[in-house]
DNA sequence: ACTGTTTTTGAGAATCATTATCAGAAAAAC
DNA sequence: GTTTTTCTGATAATGATTCTCAAAAACAGT
């Protein structure tokens, strides 16, 4: 497999963008987090590296690191994107708790054949793929149930 | 079939709440919107009904309705959230071009089948199921080619 | 290395959908 | 009608994301 600094070297190349300190930075960081991150998460492993790196350029990052494959928008969680690493991930969906914002991965290899076959089927040239399972997991539901009882 | 405002009614009842005005008018408002739609839009619907109620009453609002399972949460376009009426409608996915922003819905049995199973494999309550396919849709393909070859 | 050109950046302001606040109005209870 | 509870409109606040812009960095040619 190619290794990701060179894929973001390529797309960035390819579109007459340059490879900056920042942007190498951003690239090494996101390697380092092997679980799903918002721009806030993301940027605090930045700062680990190098302080100097702004917000904004984080911001500025993020949907150029999706285009080149490195990444890719998750879901959605509090208010806040969420992305995870496009590396070695199957296609999966997420279930998501509305009370502790646990979220629990599954994969349905089934449910994502069926949305590509859909997507074609429509003309529709497929750039993501979003499943988002909301509810309450068992543990909040069993919190709540206690609550309930001792009103 | 249930009316929607008796479901809601009791939903209200249920919860210690109030029919009140605003809320009757929102209400009769989301039964006139056949398609999707998001606070702003629902905002205007109203307004043709009565200039008095607030934007932070729909913002209010909408989570009643939600739970009282007359509407519920769709997919998020353009930084807004949208909604539809949950009667009856089929559980179904949507195809968002990024370009044009046009909505495409399909139905997919298999998938929402699927999804139940799931979450019930994994002792989650479900609330809502979201299948968004993010993609660009035929027409704008096109549009971007014919530019890409004129230059 | 030097110089002009293009792209990028950090800092901070701006945006904008959504929430929170709160004093006054409505609705239910009495 | 009076009291109690819940709602509401107006408006301020929030907060994630985007925008702006002058200064810095990367590049290309010499
Ligand atoms: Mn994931
Ligand atoms: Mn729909
Ligand atoms: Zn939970
Ligand atoms: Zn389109």
């Amino acid at each position: 497999m190619e290794k990701a600094i060179d894929k973001f070297t390529k797309y960035l190349r390819e579109n007459h963008m340059r490879l900056t300190k920042p942007r190498r930075i951003i690239v090494e960081s996101i390697l380092e987090i092997n679980k799903h991150f918002n721009a806030e998460l993301l940027y605090e492993e930045i700062k680990k590296r190098d302080k100097s790196v702004s917000l904004a350029t984080v911001y500025r990052t993020m949907p150029l690191l999706i285009k080149a494959g490195l990444s890719k928008q998750s879901f959605r969680c509090s208010s806040k994107d969420n992305y995870e690493n496009a590396y070695n991930e199957e296609k999966h969906l997420h279930m998501i708790c509305g009370v502790c914002h646990k979220i629990v991965e599954v994969n349905s290899e089934i449910c994502m054949i069926k949305l590509q076959e859909m997507a074609q089927a429509n003309d529709f040239t497929l750039k993501n793929i979003n499943i988002t399972i909301n509810g309450i997991c068992g543990d909040c539901k069993r919190k709540l149930k206690e609550e309930d009882e001792k009103i």
